[in-house]
DNA sequence: GCTAGACCTGTAACCGGTTACAGCGGTTGT
DNA sequence: ACAACCGCTGTAACCGGTTACAGGTCTAGC
């Protein structure tokens, strides 16, 4: 039977037919459980993620979907709305599961849970972890450089008042992209004023309100990086509400390029992410390590670089005060 | 063993603690594969869907993920492509894995597939599909009331001349959406004019084409209802392009309320669907009739009305021509 | 003509759980 | 004091495949 379906070893022609005939008669549908309980192999991917419904997921699940139909694999999509403990029941109930590997965004699980996971031996890959997952490769993007690119661009507009709101404290993210917009500011000698800087939380809520503490606070500003494109379009609402034209007035850029950043009014000026090939990569990876017999073969990290894409919502500055 | 780990029939205390220290001692961790190989559960549902980087999928996606984790489930995420091959080779695969049910949002399969694939039994839920499925129960929007709500909020406003981009042709859901705009139309004895009707696929590059033509080819109109909220923001790209003021002079109103809806500018008018609670709904249904043990008592189909959210990009005609 | 080897087929053990059933000690009722 | 019964524990069969191994034919070589 086994050799047959799989045609592992030859079988003669007669002994073929009648198997064949058999197969049909009974109506046989082979049953991938009994056989994953012997190869122990699931080909299954368990793809672990905060939430599906930031825009920024969809192209990376894509990208790791893909990937993985073309080996054979198959996905199991997680969410896990960012919390640890959501976080470690997956984890227990995937490896109850037997997939042959896990893929994990954003993770934000303490050390702790971790270390009690990592001795499992189920290959593992994070894209833009937070915390250090032992022998796990990493992929991810380089968030400062973008950042840096990002207030560079600012700053070659004639931009100096530049503000900057923040993804979610806490986040290596946030810091790194933090870091990358100090970075610039320095490098072009402006002194950072902290009073420019507002934490927000990726959402299009906290760049409105963002802008609305910054107007409110009356600190004077002529451009606004925002810790990604979702905030930048609360951000352009904001601006909008209070009268302020974009670009004109102020500058507005945002972080990852998300699809529909090209079609706001103005169109985003953004960092593009090269979000699908990350999700590819990854998966790829993750599939290499689980293929490899020695699992000692350790897969080199993998950072991305962002790219500046101009559009709309960037300017120079204007001649006059703001 | 499995009297410990399932608390299926009383242990007592002294035997209890003695399994629960082999457990630990041995690091022993539960093997699914072998339950689900007697039990044949494995408390996996599967999720057909086009791609779920059209911004229409993630919230239908989280609906989904949530209700299945609530009652202990794991979703696997396949992406057909709309592809009908692709379609029939994923459920080829997933019956393979043996998923308790599956969902499919859009089938493209035709007929004689769907006859070959039928008889496995694999409980079966559709969203929207185009086709008859023998025996699955079905969960839609009435996509054809919920044009005629558009369209009427723009006939309430004055207009007359109103352009409709529609989505790809030959998918039933398109067919529906002019449906009801032709309906809404009649209803209020405007006569439908043929050439302000224009093809679209669901996207922005649609949308945007779409007034290209529309312009190019000199028909005057003052509102346009398009497909769905991608082909909206496509097409106030187009007419911004062209000089032409949302809603000022033309009224835009788009379908589904994809989240961005409230962040494009203006803020686009739509129908909103109830994306989350239909994946909720579906889920829960298909679940439903796994549990049951009559496969017999079949689920009623469900729809789900659209609701109008009017934003900024329409407007009341304005008194002279476009 | 006989033996070695190649090649195919049948058989049985095994993967790691669940479950039906048999067995055993202890308690209760009379 | 004995039988009936109850509750817990041990055992073995089974789920549906894969795989190692032991035959059994058939051909080829000497």
């Amino acid at each position: 039977m086994s050799r047959f379906v799989n045609a592992a070893a030859p079988v003669a022609g007669g002994t073929g037919q009648r198997v064949e005939m058999a197969v049909r008669a009974l109506g046989y549908r082979p049953n991938g459980i009994a056989r994953s309980l012997v190869t122990k192999a699931t080909h299954t991917l368990a793809l672990l993620l905060p939430d599906i419904t930031n825009p920024f997921f969809p192209d990376l699940v894509k990208g790791v979907q893909l990937a993985a139909n073309e080996r054979g694999y198959v996905v199991l999509l997680c969410s896990t709305l960012s919390d640890a403990l959501t976080e470690e029941s997956y984890l227990k109930l995937l490896q109850l599961k037997q997939v042959d590997g896990i893929l994990a965004v954003g993770l934000t699980m303490r050390r702790p849970q971790i270390k009690r996971f990592a001795p499992t031996g189920v290959p593992f890959v994070s894209l833009d972890r937070d915390i250090d997952f032992p022998d796990a490769p990493l992929v991810r993007l380089d968030h400062r450089g973008g950042a840096r690119l990002a207030t560079q661009h600012l700053i070659a507009l004639g931009h100096r008042a530049i503000a900057h709101v923040t993804g979610p404290a806490g986040l290596r993210v946030s810091r790194e992209r933090l870091a990358g917009y100090r970075a610039a500011l320095t490098a072009a000698r402006i002194t950072a004023d902290s009073r420019l800087r507002v934490t927000g939380d990726f959402t299009e809520e906290a760049g409105y309100a963002g802008i609305e503490r910054l107007l409110m606070e009356a600190v004077p500003f002529t451009a606004v990086f925002t810790g990604n494109d979702l905030a930048a379009i609360g951000a352009m609402a904001a601006l909008k509400r209070h009268g302020l034209r974009v670009p004109e007035d102020v500058s507005v850029i945002g972080f990852d390029d998300i699809h529909l950043a090209a079609y706001t009014s103005p169109p985003l000026t953004t960092i593009r992410q090269p979000t699908y090939e990350m999700g590819r990569h990854a998966a790829e990876i993750l599939m290499d390590t689980i293929g490899s017999v020695s699992p000692k073969r350790r897969v080199a990290n993998r950072v991305f670089e962002g790219r500046l894409v101009v559009r709309g919502s960037t300017g120079p500055l204007r001649g006059g005060e703001q």
